[in-house]
RNA sequence: GGCGGAGUAGCUCAGUGGUAGAGCAGGGGACUCAUAAGCCCUUGGUCGGUGGUUCGAAUCCGCCCUCCGCUACCA
């Protein structure tokens, strides 16, 4: 019977902004919506995860230009780093968008042609403060001092006063509209003091945005004059009179390009509203009040949900580039590996808030509980069974001595990765890891197996039972645990002398949630491989830069 | 300033009326299948302060202190 929980599920992450090679805050949000897409594919979904990056901006021209290089050769080389970084940590988009896409500009003009068309576009005047360096300044980056106003980055250039003529987005006129869909949709944004923070803020009032830049080079050109007419040029091009595309409409609009707007309805259709955007806090009123009113104004579905998770902590700052303090995820990966540097990250911080982390925070966590809990549990297991029942695999117990705590993990485990509490998931299984853990130590099968040795029927009984379980268990936990694990989990299997039915990606297998039935693997003989460490213990400590 | 949240063991946190909890870190022990891992036991907290309500408060109410989030054109 069909299962209406198995549809298509589409989820995507904030693109990266390409000014800077990527750290481990930004890939954070990576991996923890690759572990989600991971899930979904083996679960049997139809799984599209979007990632990518943000590469048009003033900023980005000016640096590329400090740098005597042309935008696109700059950031060409960015974007190098950040699939260089993802590739290491076996990110498993199924498209990286890049706002630079041919489609990309199609898509954001067919946005913009549908807003106008619908009335919420029209000309204005903006105006503030210029840095030359910098572009326009927001009030909250200004600093007043005895020498004038300036712009923080450049303290010694002379802020102009500008005036432009550009466009806007009405947005004044959708605070009723998101009102309303937040009333009637209450848990479309999460955790809920996220969606709080934002409703609050549509009801303090909500002002129209400008969307396009008149002097600004790099960027989308803006697809429309002020009269409303194609700024398409008889040879194709696009008049720069009409200005480009600023940062909204730009920026956002990747989540439907990457869904196949407008040039494929089909796939838009099939993909189009999204199961969920991965965001930041820092760009939640972005997505949760700008976007929606944007998409409402092209006609266009909202997403179904927008989570919103916290920030890594460095001794209570935020990580980031330009305080420096961020970690490098290829220092990660070559100390802790890529399973070891996803699975480090996604337990030790939390999903839903803000979380200090620490070099040696993840060294613990890594030694804790990948080779001292569950690669050691693996190897236990393996090395008994070649030990004691010469390498003969065991069938899960008919007594099934770990399926009561298997089932309230599993539970745990469902719950929370589908509830985008992806440290609690990992902290559901890794509480059955050592329920395992202790089978061992209250069974004793090396005693077992002496009282088998001299004859002891019932004793052998019990040693292959305990053994067969175990086996089981380390199957269970690896295929629950291989979307944060996807490098390591298809090796657990395979020392268990057991398939793994999986592609890369995770597609192409059974149902998860069927292999993850207790005793699932039924009495298929087999022998188990060779023990080998999964987790090799670190036992120095690395300095971080 | 306004609105919201939080202050519980060294660290990260759970616990919303009935004799204080988990994981990690620290200490001790028994064992030996294992990556000197695992298992068992254990040190450690006037539950931010104060005044109330109650037979009884980490838990409810008032006040105070501290910290954090949101408070629009940065991607």
């Amino acid at each position: 019977m069909p299962d209406p929980d198995l549809d298509r599920y589409y989820l995507t992450t904030a693109i990266a902004y390409a000014n800077n090679r990527p750290g481990l805050h930004t890939l954070y949000e990576v991996i923890g919506a690759d572990a989600i897409a991971r899930y979904r594919r083996m679960k049997g979904h139809d799984t599209r995860f979007l990632t990518g990056t943000d590469e048009y901006s003033v900023n980005i021209a000016l640096t590329a230009a400090e740098q005597g290089k042309d935008p696109k050769h700059f950031v060409d080389e960015m974007v190098a780093l950040f699939k260089a970084a993802e590739d290491a940590l076996q990110i498993s988009p199924d498209r990286f968008i890049r706002t630079t896409d041919e489609d990309h500009q199609r898509a954001v003009h067919e946005m913009i042609r549908r807003s106008y068309a619908n009335g919420d576009l029209y000309v204005g005047t903006y105006e503030g403060w210029y840095c030359p360096n910098e572009g326009f300044i927001p009030a909250s980056q200004l600093v007043e001092d005895a020498n004038g106003t300036h712009c923080a980055n450049h303290p010694n250039v002379e802020l102009q006063w500008l005036s432009e003529r550009n466009w806007f987005f009405r947005l004044s006129a959708y605070q009723e509209r998101l009102e309303r869909y937040y009333a009637e949709h209450p848990d479309w944004v999460q955790p809920e003091y996220r969606r709080n923070e934002m409703l609050g803020f549509i009801r303090g009032g909500l002002e129209d945005f400008s969307v396009s830049r008149e002097k600004a080079t790099w960027g989308v050109p803006f697809p429309i004059r002020e009269d409303g007419s194609s700024a398409q040029l008889p040879d194709g091009s696009w008049d720069p009179a009409a200005g480009r595309v600023y940062v909204w409409f730009d920026a956002l609009t990747n989540y439907i390009t990457g869904a196949g707007f407008p040039d494929d309805p089909a796939a838009f259709a099939k993909w189009w509203p999204c199961d969920v955007h991965i965001i930041g806090k820092d760009i939640n009123r972005l997505h949760t009040i700008m976007w929606p009113a944007m998409l409402m104004s092209a006609g266009l579905d909202l997403p179904k949900l927008v989570w919103v998770h916290g920030w890594l902590l460095v001794q209570g700052e935020r990580m980031s580039k330009s305080r420096g303090n961020f970690f490098d995820p290829n220092d990660m990966v070559a100390a802790l590996g890529s399973d070891g540097t996803r699975y480090a990250a996604l337990s030790e911080v939390a999903f839903d808030r803000d979380s200090d982390v620490s070099w040696d925070s993840f060294v613990r966590r890594y030694n804790a509980d990948l080779a001292n809990d569950f690669g050691n549990l693996v190897n236990r297991t393996v090395t008994m069974v070649n030990r004691y029942l010469d390498g003969e695999r065991p069938p899960p117990s008919e007594a099934a001595l770990l399926q009561p705590t298997w089932l309230s993990a599993l539970e745990g485990y469902r719950m929370n990765i589908e509830g985008f509490l992806l440290h609690e998931a990992i902290a559901s299984l890794w509480g059955f890891v050592a329920n395992a853990n202790r089978l061992v130590d209250a069974e004793k099968p090396w005693e077992l197996a002496k009282a088998a040795q001299s004859g002891d029927r019932p004793a052998e009984r019990r040693l292959r039972d305990v053994l067969g379980d175990l086996v089981e268990a380390c199957r269970l936990l690896a295929l629950a645990a291989a979307p944060f694990i996807p490098s390591t989990a298809p090796r657990v299997l395979a020392q268990l002398g057991h398939e793994w039915r999986y592609a890369e990606n995770g597609t192409g297998g059974p149902p998860l949630l069927d292999e993850l039935g207790w005793g699932a693997s039924g009495g298929q003989p087999g022998r188990v491989g060779t023990p080998e460490p999964l987790f090799p213990r670190l036992d120095v400590e690395i300095p971080v830069a």
